[in-house]
DNA sequence: CAATAATCGAGACGGTACGTCACGTCTTCTT
DNA sequence: AAGAAGACGTGACGTACCGTCTCGATTATTG
């Protein structure tokens, strides 16, 4: 949990009692968490400021202080509330197609205002620890479990060697797309996805053509 | 390019002659760059002011905004001057080994105190384009053009097709040591350098007949 | 008005209710007058600096800067303050002899530590138009006000003639206080006051029949 | 002598020689205080900097710190420069007439540019002593002198009183408009001088008639 | 005719204060 | 007690001039 602990803001403690005095408004929750993301989409992290959040949301300094304990916890959370578009893998029956197809649909939400938000987490995340950890579970893990799964299909129809070093091979792939994203600002074109998954895809795979029609010969048994 | 007066700061320019006015003060110029990294690896980047670096450089705040216009530019440029001479190619015959041997230096230096330089310009640069520039133009062009030749010697002795795209291939190289760096900070070892060059240098070998008639003589000897 | 913020500064709006948010504090604005009249008195008007008011009031400059648009409204402030109550009108019975105890006062103030603060004042007043108005409004016109009622008790009295200018007249008798004040340094001393009286007075007195019936009238007792 | 004394700028010295060097550049010197009068005429003594003046005069700046001490020291020297319109005093038969004349004159000087430079010479005066000193030498003192012998001859025709404290006059004429110059900047219209002269002057008459026919009694000797 | 010497323009230098901005905390009244 | 409003002390920002300095170029006198 990145906001700050706290008993009250369930409205639900340990005796099933609400506390005494005026509840957390929910309205304001959300209007900072709004705010929060639309700056970050708007103009990015350089003019992400407390204060302009507080402005935008109709609501005092202090009442962002008192739930997020700063920037980063509050990035995270509104990152978290946003809800990513699909970003799911395929089942076409080749794992070139597979990862090129969600690839380039990763391509495409960097090129927005989602685009942005994740730059701005992974720059505040340099900073703070915390904030890279949440990218890594609740964006690239999930991703990570499905594309897991495209490669073992893979692997077993013979296109992948069995030995693979799945996640050396995932960075391979998506390494290039966040190099792009974060440093090399031009060029990140949905073009490069095909080459890319090319060359990764084909240094991975099985050595020689015997050893593959073994494997054509077991799938078809 | 990183500095703003880009003809007072050599001392030639084209009619050969030096410009009018007090020129500037090498001394200054180093006490910058060498306060900017001191202050980086003792304190950090949130800690990283303009006006400490003057004052540690025995310098005025104005002396450094007339050469840096920003704090980046000013990072940026001092990481690259100390990292330059570390990150040459070898030529050791095989592009496996050129390549795997830089990586490796290039892993060890963002695993140490220059790594934590590194993650703040890439950070600081998500807000202001000129950082990220700066960075690339001042970092990452120059090993490049090294990285070009070390490609091109390895088409000429047939280990790498002839057609291959020379960015992609040094993106899908370089791209999984950033995005580890970056956003995977866990897994920054040496050791992976290896794999990932088998991995997508193996990707870019030639598969065409030239690489069977080799392969062929090889046998045949 | 000198100060910035015109609804804030006094703990009554039209609707009887205090503004919200947390309130100036006139701690603050206290302490930020008296820093300024000691600097101005420690070291004249070169060594005044918004920070070192600042730093002596115990406060952050940009409290400063809050209330008071530049230096000069805040020394006019300051000023204003301090001499008030030292610069009223006696009601003695003579025109004569009201104006010459209070102009008195007022050549006293400028022979002393004050003087140096109205110089500097008047001479900042000439770049920057808000200051002299600052002064017009803070010290000149309340001053005035008085003097009005003063003269209007000396028409009544048939010290002075009916149809008299009151605002040059008051002109005639303290623009030659401020002349010698700002630029015939010498000479400025309260026995010069006496003799100015009489000659500017002198020439506002009734001439005409109502003088001459009157002195008849004293004549004839 | 306002600027720093040194045998050179007269290209004579005691010998009668030259020293050797180059000698002061005629055409520095005079473009530094014609731009000096510039600027106090355009802007005023707000944007008046030694590098504006350096600037315009297209000039180094240590060209102007070789010769001048200070910012006062120039601006006098410019101001000894600028010929200053005529101010002469008629003699018109009556004292009104005469001062009356010369006064609006000065009125009128003072709206235009070189107000804003006696202004600004006042102001900067006010902290360096011998500015006023040499406004009052170069600027007060001979116009006053003529204003002494129209006086004289007021006093000889009888319009005024033979024991006039005469400073005390022409400082109650003038102050008032020194006054409105410098404190009051509205109201400085030509047309409150007759009233303001009517009123001083008024108080200066011989105190009855019989006084005044012995005069004339004796001018017509 | 060279050597010497001072001034010139240009502009970088170490400083200092400027006025602004956002920080995170606080103090007030209202809900 | 939490809310909004907004003033508070803090401290860095990037700018503007200060008055000094260091250049090469220029312009004189002296040897």
């Amino acid at each position: 949990m990145l906001q700050k602990s706290s008993v009250r803001e369930h409205g639900q403690n340990g005796s099933g009692k609400r506390p005494p005095g005026r509840p957390r408004s929910e309205q304001a929750r959300l209007a900072i968490l709004r705010s929060t993301l639309e700056i970050l989409g708007d103009s990015g992290f350089s003019d992400f400021t407390i204060e302009e959040v507080a402005d935008r949301a109709g609501v005092g300094k202090a009442t962002v202080y008192r739930w997020w304990p700063n920037k980063g916890a509050l990035i995270a959370d509104a990152f978290a509330q946003s809800t990513t578009r699909k970003l799911r893998f395929p089942d076409t029956g080749s794992v070139y197609t597979d990862m090129s197809r969600q690839m380039r649909q990763l391509v495409k939400i960097f090129a927005g205002p989602m685009g942005r938000i994740v730059s701005a987490i992974l720059a505040a995340g340099q900073t703070e620890e915390e904030l890279i950890a949440a990218f890594r579970e609740r964006f690239l893990k999930p991703r990570r479990r499905e594309a897991y799964a495209t490669l073992r299909r893979a692997i077993l129809r013979g296109e992948l060697r069995r030995d693979v070093d799945q996640d050396l091979l995932l960075d391979s792939l998506y390494g290039p797309i966040y190099m792009r994203f974060l440093i090399r600002h031009d060029r990140m074109t949905p073009e490069f996805v095909d080459p890319l998954c090319a060359l990764v895809l084909g240094g991975a795979r099985p050595r020689d053509r015997r050893r593959r029609r073994r494997s054509n010969a077991r799938l078809s048994k």
